[in-house]
DNA sequence: CGATGTCATGACATCGGTGTCATAGAACAC
DNA sequence: GTGTTCTATGACACCGATGTCATGACATCG
């Protein structure tokens, strides 16, 4: 592998020249530049970021640490999407001239000190810890003594954090549904005390509220359990009930569970979505877009969140935070409206008419 | 950061002691050794692998390059569970005290000369090239002049690749199915001349041979073109086609599709299963596990093949290759069998009590 | 008892870049 | 014309490990 000294040898020059033409750290004559730029090509040479992060002291490498959280798998597939995460951050990333280090503990616990020490071993200028879904934790001391962004999840000392939007998304969602016409909205939320389930049912009441509408309690069910297993029969009640509250929509947890909910409500003999509306929320695009009506939801936007957690680790590192930037961000989605969602003028009409044609 | 020297200074030894400690490459006294690792631990030293790159020659990394070639988006999210892919790959690679560096190009094709420039200045000592569906590539020459696992792909150098037994599984599928009780099955399958495609399709034919059934060619439909604007009209023109054919059950070329057809079965009031057995491919679990009825489906086995080509470059790299090791390895996996199909005698039974109810 | 071998350790050079400082020549100011 | 600044370049040390070779203390052997 061709080094520094062999191009300077190949060019005339200094190894010093060599480098500065490769940083542009310092005046280089253009003649002397482009015969640099002749010998770097002819002998393909490659820069050695091992050299150069030893003698300058900086990596240029940024951690991603994901699926570290959950030794339980309660969502046992919520890290799935995780990838568009890692796209959004190496895009922000790539773009600053440094290289994205992903460790992925796949959900073992016990895995996590040996990848933070791979982190340490390559000196890891920042780290983006990253969750499987929205939640409170707390940070491994290894982890406190270099610049850290939080995603899709944040701690008691305010470590800076991206998070999900999920009180306006919500709110977006259900006021939505109401500007076409649904007045009586179900729910099905997730289990109790999980922080998205907390902050969406605010948003839910407050579309609500500000749109004048008292909120039935009966149209609030819980759809799931923290452990899976029973989930199936939960959601069966859960739907029971809600029905019995008479909704015109149904908006489920996660699209998971509005895929669910499409089998029981059609065993019911409900037409979606002429009898019944059905909303979802994560938007996974593998979901949504493919079941038949296609599913409304609000949107859990990785994507975005990841460039946007990337953009903030590199501002820690540079110290050029913006002013009044607050150490927690929330990142919104606008929400994805699919057939799964009828107005309730073009509902009642149909209605109307079949009734004509019965 | 405590260096080598730090840590010799404090154990009152020289830094080679130190080095041979770390390494165990030499015989260490006792005693000595507990004095370095005290030292050690007092100073929370962590070594450094820039220096040890740099010297040894022996970066420790394998690239893995990801959503680099699908510059058209034909399967917009094919590409997700490739985080299985990259689960399965780490653990492995992390057995052998290496580290996986991951590029995902997000399916931008102009973004791969930069991460393969990044690549060569980490000095990756082997790559896990992946494709996002199984399909033939043709390397770039780039990648030529290292060690190389094709994931998902393969070329026509015989590169080491390894792949998903996409012939084995269909074939393994259909042939459940017959034992099942099922004669007449129908089967939507992928775009024509799809390496995946034409494999499944022999799978499928085979199975109906090795049993002794023919094939009814009305029972097999393109579901899905390579653009996916005009898939649905498509999928309902080809379901429509296979109705004719009195299947009991029907394959669909993946999972997504599976999802489809359940919403258009139902639309024409078939119950699933007990007036239609329906089959995926991919098992993600995602769809498979919470539809409703669960989706039999065939493996598309991510991990294991993320691990079996971490496996098979690490040998590639020691030049340890097993004996008659073949150049394309195949991986499978069971199907996995949910209540989406029914056994024909039970079916059978079924409708005869329903026809006593009636 | 001298020769040989093994164990435990250290001195020193080296990997391939870059930071610091020095310097020669050209351009510019007074 | 002399002093000052700027441009362009090179010499040299150094970042933190490890490979090579040397060496002293013992143990073993004939």
């Amino acid at each position: 592998m061709a080094t520094i000294y062999d191009v300077a040898k190949a060019a005339g020059v200094s190894p010093k020249t060599v480098s500065r033409v490769m940083n542009g750290d310092a005046p280089v004559n253009q003649a002397t530049r482009e015969a640099v730029q002749q010998a770097m090509a002819a002998l393909n040479y490659v820069p050695s970021s091992a050299a150069r992060t030893m003698r300058s002291q900086r990596s240029g490498l940024i951690g991603m640490i994901t699926g570290a959280i959950s030794s339980t798998h309660h969502f046992e597939d919520a890290g799935l999407p995780e990838i568009y995460l890692v796209q959004g951050a190496q895009r922000v990333i790539d773009q600053s001239n440094r290289t994205l280090l992903i460790a992925d503990s796949g959900g073992q616990a016990e895995r996590i000190p040996t990848l933070l020490q791979t982190f340490q071993e390559h000196r890891v200028e920042g780290i983006l810890y990253v969750a499987e879904y929205h939640r409170e934790v707390s940070l491994p001391a290894a982890l406190r003594d270099r610049p850290i962004v939080l995603v899709n999840c944040f701690d008691a000392e305010d470590t800076p954090s991206v998070l999900p939007d999920d009180e306006g998304a919500q709110y977006a969602l259900v006021d939505g549904l109401i500007r076409r016409g649904h007045h009586r909205i179900g729910y099905l939320t997730l289990p109790e005390h999980y922080v998205a389930c907390d902050l969406r049912v605010a948003g839910y009441r407050r579309a609500h509220r500000d749109n004048g509408i008292a909120v039935d309690d009966g149209l609030v069910q819980v759809g799931a359990l923290p452990s899976s297993t029973h989930e199936f029969d939960l959601l069966w009640d859960a739907l029971d009930r809600i029905l019995k509250a008479e909704p015109t929509v149904i908006c489920c947890a996660n699209d998971k569970m509005a895929m669910r909910v499409y089998g029981l409500l059609r065993e019911r003999g409900f037409a979606i979505p002429q009898q019944m509306s059905v909303a979802g929320y994560d938007d996974y695009r593998m979901i949504a877009e493919h079941l038949h009506p296609g599913l409304t939801s609000a949107e859990l936007p990785y994507a975005a969140m990841g460039a946007r957690a990337a953009d903030k680790l590199l501002r820690l590192m540079s110290g050029t935070t913006k002013p009044n930037e607050p150490s927690r961000e929330l990142v919104s989605a606008p929400v994805a409206w699919r057939e799964s969602v009828q107005t309730r003028d073009a509902n009642v009409t149909q209605l109307n008419s079949r009734r004509k044609e019965t």
